[in-house]
DNA sequence: CTGTTAGCGCTTTCAG
DNA sequence: CTGAAAGCGCTAACAG
């Protein structure tokens, strides 16, 4: 039928060459912006393109070999709004290219990972933007040996050193502590991350380090290992609150682990910040709402998005650059949630 | 070179064709479950792909015809958490087959989004997720037309029939206004959301016909044009309040909005739910969150994702199913930024 | 500057 | 049940 056609826009550069009465390699040409095709030729080219209603074909381009175009962005999940802050990032500098957003959620299979990253590595998109938390998979190397370009996102590379975009999370969890301890607090809970993930160790290595600083000695039951989720968070504050000597201040190594704590310390009947400090990590939107509002580090995931795609950007233009790390800085929010501890 | 290749997974199915011996139409047919492969035949194959690492190559198969095993989703933007939720709900519906998930953000750019559309409906992906809050664009006929597998999100379809999932938004605006009125409220403002959508309309249609049940006189100046974004709410929370004879309850079209009334009730030292009650629309994370926790309607976001997913999945196996709209219900969720007027 | 010719990797007939 | 052959729409040499 001939209306089918227009209506699906099955057009094809065959056609286009027809109409315009040119070959469609030079079609072809056209599309891909190449100079050897005198102005006339090329004007009547794209006016039919626009007339018939166009539309490139991405498969077929890619699979001929030229560019697809798109990048794709690999997530663990989109579970914590953690990572809707980073894709928007991506996508707020995405926008400004002519180039689309492929996105996988892996649901931390790490066959499908792999699966996909070869998948994707092999024509389908131009550039990779990885959101690996977890330790380094083998198609890094894969990836890096085949010059593909990618970046990692907030991915402590246990060594490797490939393009890779972080926050500084050692820093973060030293100046949370340092705030508490300057506030006059000596007994300091910490609950950590999942601790297979590099800034979750970061994190607590930076507490610690604080804690060095500021002469305080260890106390191991103040450190309690949660995941990042909600009810560790309250669990732990639970558990150190039952404590002989329980801690003044909590410091949570993420906001949502933080309001886990502010619910265990109100369900006891118990104060923030009068009784208890606490302290997050993220800063994500909710931070600012809950009341009190929650002292935090800031991570700035969105920018963290950004950079990681302009440097994609920059490693496709400039595929021979070489590979390195942003560190993005860290900073206290101070709102008001946290308190010089109670004169006993 | 040879590690090469191993590496890129660049095994194609007449590799795997040569190592299994047989010709790589029979490698095709295994790949698709064709029921024409000898049992032997096919274990052998299936050896050898897993053997071999081979990962069939996305474009070149929906090129030639089959199916591309991966759904399109274009939505507005990412800034709002509401589009998150929504994906949120793709997402962990698609994670339950095998199929892919491609984002597009348009960026409400009307010529983006028809151009996506074709680009994708031409074998790029196998169903389209569509979420279009503003006016229904041409494309949908087209789509129909040509009977490709779609669903709209969130869009209140002027009238075309096709398959979308929306939620019960009138409902949810007399709910909320019934529930104020049962109170002893009677003075009730109202802020709208942006007028061109859809469900700002349904739910602007809800408090008003609540208010009528409920023979509460029509009073114009308690309806405040908002946008949904948060100044908006603040800004119409200062207006109302600075009326003669100001609201004693205002509800707000979505919780951002509420939010930024709760803010400026605050500033003029007035309290919530004491001096004034809010009520919100959407129930998203921070509702909860908020002191006093904000009263408001439960719009199934994720559900609305699931759904929307669902129905697809069933087009995609069904082609020949009828159009339908389901729209999901909304709750009122009670919390604490409501109370019955003082009396004076 | 432009037409022609090979494929890219896979699905689908069509014959055996 | 399986092999062979013909493209899908496009890019990338190669000739003019």
């Amino acid at each position: 039928m001939d209306f089918d056609k227009q209506m699906n826009s099955r057009i094809t550069i065959v056609d286009v060459a027809k109409q315009a009465g040119v070959s469609f390699g030079t079609v072809s040409r056209v599309i891909n912006n190449d100079v050897h095709v005198k102005k006339e030729t090329r004007e009547r080219v794209v006016e039919t393109m626009e007339r018939l209603g166009f539309v490139a074909n991405r498969q077929a381009r890619s699979l001929a070999g030229g560019k697809s175009n798109s990048i794709g962005v690999l997530v663990p999940d989109l579970g914590t709004g953690y990572i809707g802050e980073i894709i928007r990032g991506i996508d707020a500098e995405l926008s400004l290219t002519d180039l689309d957003l492929i996105l996988y959620t892996t649901h931390r299979t790490a066959s499908k990972e792999t699966n996909y990253v070869t998948n994707l590595a092999t024509g389908m998109v131009d550039g990779l933007l990885l959101v690996l938390p977890r330790s380094p998979a083998d198609f890094i190397g894969n990836l890096t040996q085949s010059k593909f370009p990618f970046v990692l996102i907030d991915h402590q590379g246990a060594g490797r050193d490939c393009p890779s975009v972080g926050a500084a999370n050692w820093q973060g969890g030293y100046n949370a502590t340092e705030y508490l301890t300057n506030l006059g607090h000596t007994r300091i809970g910490f609950i950590t991350g999942s601790m297979d993930l590099g800034c979750a160790v970061d994190r607590l290595d930076g507490y610690r380090s604080a804690l060095r600083t500021y002469h305080i000695p260890d106390a191991p039951e103040l450190i309690y290992e949660g995941d990042f989720f909600q009810p560790d968070g309250y669990s732990g504050a639970q558990a150190m609150l039952d404590l002989p000597e329980p801690p003044t201040a909590i410091f949570a190594s993420n906001d949502v682990m933080a309001m886990g704590v502010m619910d265990a310390v109100r369900n006891r009947g118990l104060r923030v910040p009068d009784d208890v400090s606490v302290v997050g990590f993220d800063d994500i939107p909710q931070a600012s709402l809950v009341r009190p509002a929650l002292t935090t580090i800031n991570q700035p995931l969105e920018k963290m998005g950004r950079v990681a795609t302009q440097m994609l950007l920059d490693l496709l233009k400039h595929p021979e650059k070489k590979a390195d790390r942003i560190e993005l800085p860290t900073h206290l929010i101070v709102r008001d949630s946290c308190k010089s501890p109670r004169l006993d």
